[in-house]
RNA sequence: GCCGAUGUAGCUCAGUUGGUCAGAGCAGCUGAUUUGUAAUCAGCUGGCCGGGGGUUCGAAUCCCUCCAUCGGCUCCA
């Protein structure tokens, strides 16, 4: 007997080899139903695979991450059976189950999928699905695997074993199709009772460039029709929150192919909340001791030379400007920093001086590449809140804690919860794609780690993300859609000071090299906007929002004490607009509302009577009658709660 | 940059197999109405059907090409 510890930690005792499905049988016939999985020691494993040793236990339904892991996996294969009928020579890749679905690599030869193929295909999927295919796995030696996709003509597949260590390797069959395939499996196909092609994709195969692309065909699936449903629907909601059709209906900002693929135009409106957001950042900066500076658009080459950014980004910018007399180069402003490194050199600063902290919306253009482009949150000219921290050594950690401070202060200001804090190191395996030595590399990454860890925030630690100079500390965001971002950068870089030579005296009266921190806090206010908007759905926070109230007149008649209100409220530096069009006051709300301006303030006769303004607020309704004070009163309230320092 | 899809008035979309197919709603403009918590009525103005080339007696519709957009891949200082 072996003993099963279950996740609100009983204890059962079983024959040993007993299976994840006999264990969900022995708790309940429901369970035996949905199981999809079981994990046994933290692994996920099929259902019909014996347990030899005493284990904690879990099994897997729709409800829990591995269990839809399982499904979406299975269904990945459920859908390479089905392209392999209908598509017959069809050579796979690889089809793993993603965060929403799952998705498979295929080479197609020279056919295509489109989204016209996906009804089809679908079909077939519940077809097969409902033969409730078992997934059978075996495991074989390499070498017979090796010849069996040898001789099946499938290059991917001897690719990926060839990979592999030498030993076993185990292979799924379900009907007809076999896969090369880790697991683990459903037990068979038949609890995939939704199916849903999502869209196709090129793709790299083993995502590089410079080899084949294949053809990715994205899906999903449940256990349930109606499921699918709510899921699509979802889908629906989501694509109503995508900034680019917001900021079109707000009103908030534009492309003109005129202009530049790229190359966003902010509108009054727009422009209105991106200001109030510098204003605000300004403001805390100023507070935390930063100088702002201001530094052009354009730099020599030489600039970038001495940075490293030419060398490593020279490709990737926009063609250089040369003078016409001397024929020196100029490139348009990747990057503020050698800007301010430069800044920094301009004075000979004591260690008493430091740390010197200078600060500018630098507007910066980078060629990103055509298919990259995406809304504002990847364009070509864009604006970061920029800011170089020129420290010594022993101030870095305290230095680098009152950056996260700030751009906590801010994710509270704008009411922002959902986001994950990311520390990007080097990749050991790509050494050579950094500048600098080991030594400040270790330094710089042991200072983020140790300041994340005094902060308490919950940091994933990924390698490869950090920029070539040095490690950083990014805050992510999610799109309405699930895409991740980078917002706000916090980078300790040892490496420029270096490069630019810069020094401090020291209070030994030698001659020291300072610590770089580059902090953006919203990283660029293109990106920021774009995930605000998404977040709220274009509902912004009152004291951030381009219009904090609108005016409507019941009609002509009240014009004239519409406007005394309007002075009123501008005096109180409450930003009101006035509808006075000859309108009826339903129509009036209507678009207010849909214009999602914070509050409406209605003014007939008995207002106009007894000196006030009837409040109706935006997504809630009638709040009944104010005098201007009291509503004043209310808004500055609001804005407090979330701004309190203002 | 690569793969695939899309591209009709400012916006959202109709336009069947190429033959009065250049349309609708909203927005805009005019006028009437003087309006009380999510759309008052009427009239009018908007388009070289993304650009260019081709096939055809005839192209929004078919083909080629370029551009842009969308979904991914790759990239992201």
């Amino acid at each position: 007997m072996i003993k099963i510890t279950l996740p609100d930690q009983s204890v059962k005792e079983y024959p040993e080899g007993v299976t994840g499905l006999d264990i969900a049988r022995d708790i309940s016939e429901g369970l035996a139903r949905n199981v999809l999985s079981v994990t046994v020691n933290g692994e996920v494993w099929d259902l019909d695979r014996p347990i030899r040793h005493d284990a904690p236990v879990k099994l897997n339904t729709w409800d829990d991450n591995d269990g839809r892991s399982t499904m979406w996996h299975s269904s990945a294969h459920l859908m390479a059976a089905a392209i392999e009928e209908l598509y017959p020579g069809t050579k796979f890749g690889i089809g793993p189950d993603v965060e929403n679905g799952f998705y498979y690599d295929i080479d197609l030869g020279d056919k295509t999928i489109s989204s016209n193929d996906f009804e089809k295909i679908e079909k077939k999927m519940l077809e097969i699905a409902r033969r409730k295919e078992s997934f059978e796995r075996t495991e074989i030696p390499k070498e017979e695997a090796l010849d069996f996709y040898t001789k099946k003509g499938d290059e991917y597949k001897v690719d990926l074993i060839s990979d592999l260590e030498d030993g076993t390797i185990s292979f799924y069959k379900s009907g007809n199709f076999t896969d090369l395939c880790r697991g683990p499996h459903l037990a068979d196909t038949s609890p995939i009772k939704a199916v849903k092609l999502l869209s196709t994709a090129g793709a790299y195969w083993r995502g590089d460039e410079r080899r084949k692309q294949l053809t990715r065909v994205y899906g999903i699936s449940f256990p349930k029709q109606k499921m699918l449903q709510e899921y699509l629907e979802m889908l629906e909601e989501a694509k109503k929150r995508d900034h680019r059709k917001i900021g079109r209906e707000l009103e908030l900002f534009a492309f003109s192919t005129k202009v530049g693929q790229g190359l966003p135009l902010w509108l009054p409106k727009g422009a209105e909340l991106r200001d109030n957001l510098e204003v605000f950042l300004k403001k805390l900066q100023r507070r935390a001791g930063y100088q702002p500076v201001i530094t052009p658009h354009i730099g020599n080459k030489n600039l970038y030379v001495t940075s490293g950014h030419y060398e490593k980004y020279g490709e990737d910018s926009f063609q250089p400007i040369a003078t016409p007399s001397e024929g020196e180069e100029f490139f348009l402003k990747p990057m503020n920093c050698p800007h301010h490194c430069e800044i920094f050199k301009h004075k000979q600063y004591s260690y008493k001086d430091l740390p010197v902290r200078l600060a500018e919306f630098g507007t910066v253009y980078r060629y990103e590449q055509s298919g990259e482009l995406h809304g504002l949150t990847r364009v070509r000219g864009f604006t970061q809140d920029d800011a170089h921290i020129f420290c010594r050594p022993d101030q870095v950690k305290d230095e680098f804690i009152a950056v996260i401070d700030i751009v906590l202060l801010i994710f509270k200001a704008l009411d922002f919860q959902d986001y994950s804090v990311q520390i990007s190191l080097r990749d050991p395996d790509q050494m050579e794609k950094y500048i600098g030595t080991d030594a400040n590399w270790d330094k710089a990454e042991q200072a983020i780690i140790e300041a994340t860890n005094e902060k308490g925030l919950k940091a994933e630690i990924v390698k490869g993300e950090a920029a070539f100079y040095g490690p950083k500390l990014d805050f992510m965001v999610q799109d309405a859609l699930g895409r991740k971002w980078q917002l706000g950068t916090i980078q300790v870089d040892y490496n420029l000071p270096d490069r630019f030579e810069l020094e401090y005296i020291g209070s030994d009266n030698q001659k020291h090299r300072p610590v770089m921190i580059h902090r953006a806090p919203f990283g660029s206010m293109e990106r920021f906007v774009a995930v605000m908007i998404e977040h709220c759905a274009g509902n912004f926070p009152l004291w951030l929002t381009p219009d904090q109230s609108i005016i409507l007149p019941i009609s002509e008649k009240y014009e004239k004490y519409a406007k005394k209100v309007l002075t009123l409220l501008n005096n109180y530096e409450i930003r009101t607009l006035i509808d006075d069009r000859n309108e009826k006051t339903g129509k009036k709300i209507r678009d207010a509302e849909t214009r999602k301006i914070p509050y409406m303030l209605i003014v007939g006769e008995k207002e106009e009577n007894d000196n006030t303004i009837s409040v109706r607020k935006h997504g809630s309704g009638d709040l009944g009658t104010y005098t201007v004070k009291d509503f004043v009163k209310m808004v500055e309230q609001e804005i407090e709660r979330l701004i309190p320092e203002a």
